[in-house]
RNA sequence: GGGAGCAUAGCUCAGCUGGGAGAGCAUCUGCCUUACAAGCAGAGGGUCAUAGGUUCGAGCCCUAUUGUUCCCACCA
């Protein structure tokens, strides 16, 4: 329906309104039709926690682009929305909450601890939603979902007894990384490393028999409390007649061995290593090849226990000190030195990891990974760019069972439950609580840990279409067809992903990571809430629009690649929007058709001819760059179409038909003006959707929404190869510009243009308002040749081009100027014949290629003679 | 220690399968030409990091070097 459009563009004005009516349309809604393909994505679920930050803006409009381009593309598109407990940043929160209240976990005890986590869900969970909606997020709400409701706890339930009794899950004492602030274990994947300026003591440790010593050296002294051998590369000559003797562990009094070890090398410190079971990784592993003892010497919150009176209770840093400055006392500590080495943290609250022995839950990986990493290397499953496949394989051929335990409330629990018989030890797994232990009929308690949060993240692209059931979106719907996330996220998501989608149902989850990268500050800074650089995006929507945002997003950014947000940019994208609008409302104003139309050939101009011929190469482009995922490309392609294109040059081009006298010229003026631009709005709507539907829903003739139309593609059709004459006249009109404003002509001052080219037809009747408008021509005449010489001389590829502005025109600079231009043309011509006289040129180009040489060879000829007429008939001026 | 990205105009970045170097912003010059000054018209500005190589032809492919960013790794 036509109507007015306000004067400014002001997107606060409708995109509210905008969104509301898509909800209430159900547009988001996809009807399930078999004999349409599919095309699913599921949305990274953002955190509870989180409030929407740039990184989400990036991520949710790369993949409402590509949803909206298919869904108007004729696929049945589905978007899944949800969310993320996200255990251990949303159970932090809490507790801090509470910490402030003066309340502990333990006072609420876990139900009541639960209960607050889910008020806290309901009032926190709903705001990130909120704010994925005011980025245009054509999502289909009616299936949200979060990671912890009843259909996806149902999902990690039945995977964890599917492993279990496949034997892939398991329970055992491992060595595990602990953070020992928020009192859980974490995976591999969950550890930060960053170097930290520390230092190595080199301590002494005596033999027991008191011949000497052996000197180790340690980045981490506190952990000697519970060394259980020392260890020296088997090969080591040095070393060779120690192996087998036993030292007294200074402070603590313990006799350990001596043992000889291949992961001891030789070269590195003093080629003795201090080996702590409980504390170290490796430490661990030798450990076992030797069975040594296991000593922990820490509490969960990193404490020094009791067995170790002298330290007990101190924090393992303090406790550190004290060491080392009884290490001193007691004449074992032989020198300090400067050392950077890299620390573990946890990447929640970035406390320094206790690598720690503790009994927890794994899944054996192994058998697991395989067939990932085949469907990534088949080709079943392709990262774009394609080089994140190399992060993924190096992150899956190395992989190490994934501990999935945690010793937190806010979670999936795990469902094991422990016969209470000592005795009896039976455990079970299974969905419900048995009454009693099966084997002695005692009591079962259930283990009080919950699983990773990745754990249900992983089953994501299908426990939200209803598996373990076997439901109509699951059937048609899954597996998906785009992942989009960030490269930071590879190896916790998106791997873990793939090997559940493809050992619980069989296939792949999706067919293509869409990979992005960071949006960072203006100077290339992450942004992060500690340099408090972070550029909010709900402040830059009420500021900008929703549109200008996903903009400044989407374009010049290439897929893997981070991109800098400024001011700059977003100012850029809104004038583009501001433009739009304003083009909009010129072709509003001037319409008086109740319906737009394309005409037939019959009446088309050579302008229409023109920019339809455009608008077929900028739909080629934009379908083209969308299906490689060059989403930045797509959107500039659609930006430079417009701008320069469509506002600059057409809307200009059409001004003189659509006021003009001729009826029948205006319609078609008209109605040419209105379909390139609907169809335009079409081919942006997926990148700015509030603007073009606002401007689309005032066209003449349009009802519903443009969410629904069809995506535009090329029609052959509307190719015109009248298009060509039009790009001659447009270099004219540029060239004669160029000119006057070189030599200061002011647009005030009209002067008559003579024109002498052999084509008459592209500078035929019609473009000569054009040079009136557009180049400050009083008058324009064709002529076989311009005899008077007191003129200004423009000369294109195909015309010669003629301002009888005497006055003006100083002959001296007139002259230099046609000299430079002869020598530009001059070494084009040159450059030309040089290619075309290059037998291995000719011979191995393509046709194309050497044709295009040759046709440029003519126009700089040409453009040669052109100036060399020019040259010669003001010669003696 | 291994791997990857980046290096193009003053700034921020595009440049698809190799075929005459682009955009936005900034700068300079004219314009309130009734859609838009958030605009219009014009202009200046680049040894495409360096050195080799492949090719008829290289910003693009190969090798090495330098700088820079990131990822991974058990170096006590």
């Amino acid at each position: 329906m036509k109507k007015e459009l306000p004067k400014t563009y002001d997107p606060s004005d409708f995109e509210e309104r905008i969104y509301s009516a898509w909800c209430r349309g159900g547009y988001f809604t996809p009807k399930i039709d078999k004999s349409k393909p599919h095309y699913t994505i599921v949305i990274p679920p953002p955190n509870i926690t989180g409030q929407l930050h740039m990184g989400h803006a990036l991520d949710n409009t790369l993949q409402d682009i590509l949803i909206r381009y298919k869904r108007m593309s004729g696929y049945c598109t589905l978007w899944v929305p949800g969310t993320d407990h996200a255990s251990i940043a949303t159970e932090a929160k809490i507790v801090e909450q509470m910490r402030r209240e003066g309340v502990t976990k333990e006072d609420l005890g876990r139900d009541g601890f639960l209960e607050r986590a889910w008020d806290w869900k309901e009032k926190y969970g709903g705001r990130i939603v909120e704010q994925l909606k005011k980025m245009g997020s054509s999502c289909d709400w009616s299936r949200e979902r979060f990671t912890l409701d009843e259909g996806c706890s149902q999902a990690v339930q039945t995977v964890f007894m599917k492993l279990y009794d496949k034997g892939l899950i398991y329970r055992g004492e491992r060595i595990i990384n602990w953070c020992p602030k928020c009192l859980t274990s974490i995976s591999d994947a969950e550890v930060e490393y960053e170097d930290q300026a520390g230092h190595f003591w080199h301590i002494r440790y005596p033999f027991e028999d008191g011949s000497g010593y052996v000197e180790i050296a340690t980045t981490r002294p506190e952990t000697l409390l519970g060394d259980t051998a020392v260890a020296v590369n088997p090969g080591d000559e040095r070393y060779k007649d120690i192996v087998g003797k036993m030292l007294v562990l200074p402070l603590v009094g313990r006799k350990i061995p001596v043992i000889a070890d291949d992961y001891v090398e030789k070269d590195f410190g003093t080629g003795c290593v201090k080996i702590t079971p409980a504390h170290d990784p490796n430490d661990f592993e030798v450990g076992r090849r030797h069975d040594l003892p296991v000593l922990n010497v820490m509490t969960d919150d990193a404490k020094i226990t009791d067995e170790y009176p002298a330290y007990a209770g101190m924090d393992r840093f303090e406790a550190r000190k004290a060491i080392v400055r009884d290490l001193e006392a007691g004449g074992y500590l032989i020198k300090v030195e400067d050392y950077t080495h890299s620390v573990g943290t946890c990447y929640r609250c970035k406390t320094t990891v206790e690598p720690r022995v503790s009994l927890q839950w794994f899944v054996k990986m192994k058998p697991l990974a395989e067939p990932a990493i085949k469907a990534v290397r088949d080709g079943e499953i392709k990262f774009v760019p394609e080089r994140f496949e190399k992060n993924y394989f190096r992150w899956m051929e190395n992989i190490r069972d994934w501990c999935i335990s945690r010793q937190l409330w806010w979670g999936h629990r795990i469902p094991a439950y422990y016969c209470d018989n000592e005795q009896c030890g039976n455990t079970v797994v299974s969905l419900d609580a048995p009454e009693k232990c099966p084997l002695c009929g005692a009591h079962m308690t259930q283990d009080p840990d919950t699983l990773d949060t990745w754990f249900s993240s992983a089953l994501w692209p299908f426990s939200t279409l209803g598996w373990p059931e076997k439901t109509e979106d699951l059937d048609y719907f899954y597996p998906t067809s785009t992942l989009v996330t960030g490269y930071d996220i590879i190896t916790f998501w998106v791997s873990r992903m793939i090997f559940s989608g493809l050992e619980y149902t069989g296939k792949a989850p999706f067919d293509t990571v869409l990979i992005h990268g960071l949006v960072r500050d203006a100077q290339g800074r992450k942004m992060s809430k500690s340099l408090g650089n972070g550029i909010d995006p709900l402040e830059i929507i009420d500021k900008y629009g929703a549109d200008a945002l996903r903009f400044a997003l989407a374009t010049g950014n290439s897929p893997g690649n981070d991109m800098r947000f400024s001011d700059e940019k977003i100012e850029a994208a809104r004038n583009f929007a501001n433009k739009l609008w304003n083009a909009a409302r010129f072709v509003l104003m001037n319409l008086d058709i109740d319906k737009v139309e394309l005409p037939d050939d019959a009446s088309l101009a050579t302008e229409d001819k023109w920019i339809l011929t455009r608008f077929n190469a900028c739909a080629e482009n934009v379908n083209a760059n969308l299906e490689k995922y060059e989403i930045g490309i797509a959107l500039s392609t659609l930006y430079d179409f417009i701008w320069d294109e469509y506002c600059d040059w057409y809307i200009e081009l059409a001004k003189s038909s659509v006021s003009g006298e001729d009826k029948e010229r205006s319609r078609t003026a008209q109605n040419v003006l209105a379909w390139v631009l609907a169809e335009t709005l079409k081919l942006l709507h997926p990148f700015m959707p509030f603007i073009t539907e606002e401007i689309y829903s005032s066209l003449p003739g349009t009802d519903g929404t443009v969410m629904t139309e069809c995506y535009p593609v090329a029609d052959p059709a509307h190719s015109y190869a009248e298009a060509a004459d039009m790009e001659k006249v447009i270099d004219a009109v540029k060239a004669i510009r160029a000119r006057r404003a070189e030599m200061s002509v002011p647009p005030s001052r009209k002067a008559k243009v003579f024109i002498v080219t052999d084509d008459n037809k592209a500078f035929g009747e019609y473009c000569h308002p054009f040079f009136k408008k557009l180049a400050g021509a009083s008058e324009v005449s064709l002529v076989d040749s311009y005899g008077d010489d007191g003129a200004v001389r423009i000369i294109t590829d195909s015309a010669a081009v003629y301002i009888p502005l005497a006055d003006m025109v100083d002959f001296e600079a007139e002259r230099k100027r046609l000299e430079n231009e002869l020598r530009t043309a001059e070494g084009e011509i040159k450059r030309c014949e040089g290619k075309l006289s290059n037998q291995g040129f000719v011979a191995k180009a393509p046709a194309a290629v050497v044709d295009a040489e040759k046709e440029k060879l003519e126009k700089y000829k040409r453009q040669k003679a052109g100036i060399e007429e020019a040259l010669a008939a003001i010669r003696d001026k």
